[in-house]
DNA sequence: GGAACTTTTGCAATCGTTTGCAATATCATT
DNA sequence: AATGATATTGCAAACGATTGCAAAAGTTCC
């Protein structure tokens, strides 16, 4: 393995001169400057990024931490996460960071002792918010460089980027609505950040259309097709005479409560119209194919990203909430 | 932030007798060990992973690299990706080492050379072997600890972990067969590695059975749903007279196909049964559910790590094929 | 030709550890 | 009390870069 002595050597310059010409320090004349370079490239050399991380005390790493959900232990299994973990895999390369990517279980370092302290990173990226977590709200208080995927609250203390959960979901339902359904239930965890969106979303749409709220609708379920499956059975059941419509909060949950539907004889979406959130790969491919809210990924990743580099370079970063998309198919065509 | 300097001074020690004392080398006296120890336990104390490392030449780092195919650039949206990458960030976690994570477009980075040579981390592993990759190949010839999680030859240069993937496939594919199938046609891409397993073991199948390998019903066919919903209707519709059932090299495709076949009205399985491979989560709560082959994810993320770290202590690790476990749903359910 | 700048370069310290080797302390033996 | 082991410690040199500061070289101007 060659060193910046080696290249300096070569060059026949010193070892400030050759570490400045290869940063391209307009200090170093244009010709030593471009000397150096060469050679460097001649003999692929690459300056080692752990002597430079100790001099410099930066990475040039970014940590993306995974929330886990607490009691279920899934997250990293969600669909939806792995596409944006890929958007941002892509943003950080491009931008010449490595990332580390780290999948929290509940008890765990303590985020800024591990990787800001220790100079494994200089940011964080931190997906699933989950339930409130109050390990991100210490970290706000810290001068830690951060973003968080989820729910904002409209006065977060950190920088949030998400979706409209809340506008995407009163338009799905509103959708429903415009379909002819009148007793729609919610499934899903209003205890999760982004998921109380959804159902403020779900509350809005009724409330626009003049339908009641009944209690009797909403069914908190995990974020499983299993649970959805479930839950449909023991609560929805006993209420399908007058039900006609359900909005789940996530497209696996849509699925576990389309199939109980059909395996009790009812007709989706003549009898019961449904309506997801997420457009997982399987939404389209499913009977009926599934109507959905499609979240942005892409320019999801790519904020994170671009907030997360705003903070580092010491500029403030507001919070942002991305539009979502409607798409309507089979399982709320109704006439 | 302390350093070692700081903890050797509160403790009246030499800072090499402090390191010594962190690392608990029994050259130093137990009391002084202990004295060190409590001290930079009391001060929160943790040596600096980038000095140490600069010093050690090691990272104590695992770079996992996600391979994409070539043009769909699907991959880590693969959802049994997602479930080993989860196993395999545990297990590193668990073992002391950060995972750093790559996903890797075709054109990149020289692997030896970013990550091992340049101290990045310390061994690499490979996931998505996909077709067959000259820069793996490469790698072998090279010391460079790596795994690779896929099919195995039988005789490969370098350590393979992955599923019995012929004989799931021939498990599935004589399953239909005791079903009452008797034209079972093929969708998957057999230039790839894994998938190339599975279509040998639906020949072995039905070799066994006694029944004709006909190249009609061998479709090539990408990883996606989608592509298993066109496929099905491009080339498989002609055959429907005869054709009574479909092995898919994977439940995204297979859910793709029996969208097309429902569409188009044919009862499954009635009149043609159906069996995919993967177990992913919805296909057990699709309509009918879909009989799959379940691959060993936590025991394959566990052995890729496993016998990566071997590999680090200078020992040789054998490649090794997991059994995989037939699970049949209602979508091959035939009298 | 020398003062006063402006460019370019290199010296040497620094980042925070680990570790070979020599030095010192401890202890049993004769 | 001197000798030889053995158990503990610390010195100082790495590891491979970056950077403040001063020195050297090159220009300009009078």
């Amino acid at each position: 393995m060659m060193t910046l002595a080696d290249i300096a050597a070569l060059a026949e310059v010193s070892e400030s001169t050759a570490s400045r010409a290869l940063r391209d320090n307009p200090v170093v004349n244009i010709e030593t400057r471009l000397k150096v370079q060469q050679i460097a490239q001649q003999y692929q050399f690459n300056v080692n990024p752990t002597a430079r991380s100790l001099r410099t005390q930066k990475s040039y790493t970014i940590a993306v931490i995974i929330l886990f959900d607490a009691k279920s232990q899934q997250a990293i299994s969600d669909p939806f996460l792995l596409e944006i973990l890929g958007v941002i895999a892509d943003e950080l390369t491009h931008k010449g960071y490595d990332m580390l990517l780290s999948t929290s279980k509940t008890k765990d370092k303590d985020w800024k002792t591990y990787y800001i302290d220790a100079k494994r990173a200089d940011g964080l990226i931190i997906i699933g918010q989950g339930e409130h977590d109050q390990r991100i709200e210490q970290l706000s208080h810290s001068k830690v460089p951060f973003v968080v995927w989820g729910a904002s609250s409209g006065h977060d203390s950190f920088t949030v980027v998400g979706s409209q959960n809340r506008s995407g979901a009163e338009a799905a339902v509103s959708h429903l609505v415009a379909q002819g359904c009148k007793h729609i239930a919610f499934l899903g965890d209003y205890r999760h950040n982004e998921i109380e969106q959804r159902y403020l979303g779900y509350q809005d749409a009724l409330q626009k259309a003049g339908l009641v709220l009944d209690p009797a609708y909403e069914l908190i379920t995990d974020f499983t097709a299993q649970d959805g499956y479930v839950k449909t059975q023991q609560q929805l059941f006993p209420l399908l005479p007058k039900l006609d419509g359900i909005f789940a909060a996530s497209d696996a949950i849509a699925l576990g409560a389309m199939k109980a539907l059909q395996e009790h004889g009812v007709q989706v979406p003549q009898q019961l119209a449904i309506a997801g959130f997420d457009d997982i790969a399987m939404s389209a491919y499913c009977s009926p194919a599934l109507t959905t809210v499609k979240q942005d990924t892409i320019n999801g990743g790519k904020l994170l990203v671009s907030k997360l580099l705003q903070q580092m370079d010491g500029e403030q970063a507001e919070s942002e909430l991305l539009p979502v998309r409607l798409l309507t198919r089979q399982s709320s065509a109704r006439g």
